[in-house]
DNA sequence: CGTGAAATTAAGCCCCT
DNA sequence: AGGGGCTTAATTTCACG
């Protein structure tokens, strides 16, 4: 993991469908030699995957909320419970005012109360706080840090 | 916006560096006819761009941490000033226990002090409180829902 | 559906250890 | 000597009009 994997990560997180070519162009390197990197990189779970970013009031998720839940003890398949509803598109167990944190993605502010009086259903949950987003300023990929001086892997 | 887009926009997210040839297979659909239906689907702003899910962990942001920010009144370029912290991954303004919300990757919880005292330079920042993030369950893409009956324009 | 570009693989070279 | 990473080049596959 050097600069070079670094500017590429960065580049493919811009625009996943430019050509080897130009990548390799980018760096400094040629057409195959950026492959290979490239390749390294989701082998090595770097690069988990290449996807596609969709605007969600394009396809009808127009209301996002964050769903604070505190609660008892969590059984071990509070995760699959989670998992199971789709609209939850992260969960987090968190340090602070509450136990869990869940990212929620609706239709409407009604869906929105359906998909918090499924979460009531879930075993373990006592209370929930929820913060709707009124407007969204930015959602963006990871930035890629640049770290001091070695080279050498990254903790983790 | 029908179910086949649907399935189309489902399929990228999962992995976007499939063939159109079996994409239009998996729709029951031509290679020409699957490419053209994502080329408008690119073309409308449904799928934003095609990009690279990069694992935090592996490139050093391993400290993920959301911070609710209370304060006056916003300035023109309060949107500005969070965007040129890089390590803000999201921003949102909330209607809730505070005013504003944002998603921070640090590198380590030293880092992360560092970018709250960024978030302080902020002009009409007051106070901060924030929620740190001890395991993450799953971060996944939107889901795209089933709309109920017609086939017509989603709101948005 | 054909044409041209791009992905992917293979072979050979150089540097550093 | 050996390993890794690069370049070049050949082959196959795919994008796209």
């Amino acid at each position: 993991m050097d600069d070079i994997d670094r500017t590429l990560i960065g580049l493919l997180q811009q625009d996943a469908t430019q050509s080897y070519a130009t990548l390799g162009t980018a760096v400094g390197l040629s057409s195959g030699a950026a492959h290979e990197r490239v390749r390294k990189l989701r082998e090595r779970g770097v690069i988990r995957r290449t996807t596609v970013d969709v605007d969600p009031v394009a396809v009808g998720r127009g209301v996002l909320a964050y769903v604070m839940i505190d609660g008892t003890t969590w059984m071990g398949d509070t995760q699959q419970a989670l998992a199971a509803i789709p609209e939850i598109e992260e969960a987090h167990v968190i340090a602070g005012p509450a136990s869990l944190l869940v990212k929620v993605r609706a239709t409407t502010t009604q869906d929105l109360q359906l998909i918090l009086r499924k979460l009531f259903d879930i075993h373990g949950v006592a209370k929930t706080q929820t913060i709707v987003a009124l407007e969204t300023f930015f959602e963006r990929p990871v930035h890629i840090p640049t770290p001091p001086g070695a080279d050498g892997p990254i903790p983790g």
